[in-house]
RNA sequence: GGUGGGGUGGCCGAGUGGCUAAUGGCAGCAGACUGUAAAUCUGCCGGGCUACGCCCUACGUAGGUUCGAAUCCUACCCCCACCA
């Protein structure tokens, strides 16, 4: 169990198989955000037609509701939601930054004011890890200090050693509760600087074994160059034979560059967000769906998808929808998006398979970036 | 026919002498969104310019008062309610 085997790499980017309590994630992979346990607006069984293989869900979200308590009640996660394939659970590190402004932390932990009931919620290492064991996903994450992209060297350098510190007692809570039925991934910080990147990779390491280690911290307001940067200064320090997690990542781009720098595995709540805002990813560039251009537009989103959306409504009906503000709109967006980042893992691992990932990558970028017609 | 209320920018609707090209909302147009405080948020939204400023046209119609009127006065037109 929790088994990467690497089936073939072509350049930096891998093909690999990651095996895991809930069944086999073939990579590269986009996995669905799932914050409170649902891919929004979507049907599991949708998700799971996209070709989802794992999805996500929250820490903090699923612990202010329903609670741990109700979900280890209903038999797990996987019970609760009827998602029947893998699932890994966020720490609740990422709200460290994301609620910036309803939140103290201490060397204890995190303090968080609810944004539901304004109650004072605690998290730390160590109840991250209960709540996540009690959630039952295959792969549990460490409690992390996420730091904005443009945060300072001092700001960067304290979130990465919190992270190291909380790290090991992520690791010891973990080992003490958990079975083979759940992993616990480690998540690299350091900012926008190499150099803390490189440390707090070593510092991780040395806490290990792990199963798999994730990038945390990019694409939180730093320039694409710096993240790419990172990505290619950790790559040759990174442990080949485990999977590569970049959190939070990405637009349909992010995902093909970080591919090309050896990333494995990718999350972001873009493709269901933006999809619910009318925003569409194609082969050909973005497509706002609510622009009066589409008005009689009889296209499908994307010629080349192969996506439920795609297969049967045009363009103007689906403009026509979110005018109407009707909820059938954001879903069929949303299927849409995600198939989109899905395919991308599956093109680019064809792509690996066939040692044409140079090409494939080259090929594929140009097009997303050429000017849409209209 | 009488009495009362009312006619404001595509629509609804504030404003009752100067700070008003006129609050809001809707509609419309465009943009943002990366481990989800988001079916959200931001900008534009009378017309025309040699545009960080200027010029037109605007609050039912026509006059009037005033330095100045969507706001006050007069007449007329229209709408609504009630009474005949």
């Amino acid at each position: 169990m929790f088994t990467f085997r690497i089936e073939r790499d072509s350049g930096a980017a891998r093909a690999g198989i990651l095996d895991l309590p809930h069944g086999p994630v073939l990579t590269p992979a986009f996995m669905p955000v799932g914050t409170y346990g649902t891919v929004r607006g979507l049907h599991p069984e949708e998700v799971e037609q996209a070709g989802a293989q794992i999805i996500l869900g929250n820490t903090y979200h699923l612990h202010l509701r329903p609670g741990e308590t109700v979900i280890a009640a209903m038999g797990g996660l996987h019970r609760f939601t009827s998602w029947r394939r893998p699932m890994l659970t966020d720490s609740g590190g990422f709200q460290v930054f994301s609620l910036a402004g309803l939140r103290t932390i201490t060397e204890a932990g995190v303090e968080f004011t609810s944004h539901i009931d304004g109650s004072v919620r605690t998290l730390t290492p160590e109840s991250s890890m209960d709540i996540q064991w009690a959630l039952g996903a295959d792969i549990a994450m460490a409690f992390d200090h996420v730091v904005p992209g443009q945060a300072s060297r001092e700001l960067a350098e304290e979130g990465m050693e919190r992270t190291l510190r909380w790290l090991t007692r992520c690791r010891r809570r973990h080992d003490e509760l958990a079975d083979a039925r759940q992993t616990l991934w480690p998540i690299v910080q350091g900012g926008s600087y190499d150099d803390l990147r490189l440390r707090s990779l070593e510092g991780t390491l040395e806490r290990g074994p792990w199963t798999g280690t994730a990038i945390g911290g990019l694409s939180v307001g730093e320039p694409k160059p710096v993240m790419h940067r990172v990505l290619e200064s950790l790559a040759g320090a990174l442990p080949r034979d485990s999977p590569r997690y970049l959190m939070g990542v990405g637009f349909p781009e992010d995902l093909v560059e970080g591919i090309a720098r050896g990333v494995d595995l990718f999350d972001c709540v873009a493709a269901t967000r933006n999809g619910r805002h009318g925003s569409a990813w194609t082969s050909a560039g973005r497509v706002n769906i609510r622009k009066a251009s589409h008005r009689t537009d009889e296209r499908p989103l994307d010629a080349e998808c192969d996506c439920a959306t795609c297969a049967r409504f045009s363009r103007a009906y689906l403009r026509h929808l979110f005018v109407a503000s009707d909820i059938l709109g954001l879903r069929l967006i949303s299927l849409h998006n995600v198939r989109f980042l899905l395919r991308i893992g599956e093109l680019a691992r064809a792509a690996i398979l066939a040692r044409n990932f140079d090409g494939w990558s080259r090929e594929w970028l140009r097009r997303y970036h050429a000017k849409e017609e209209a």
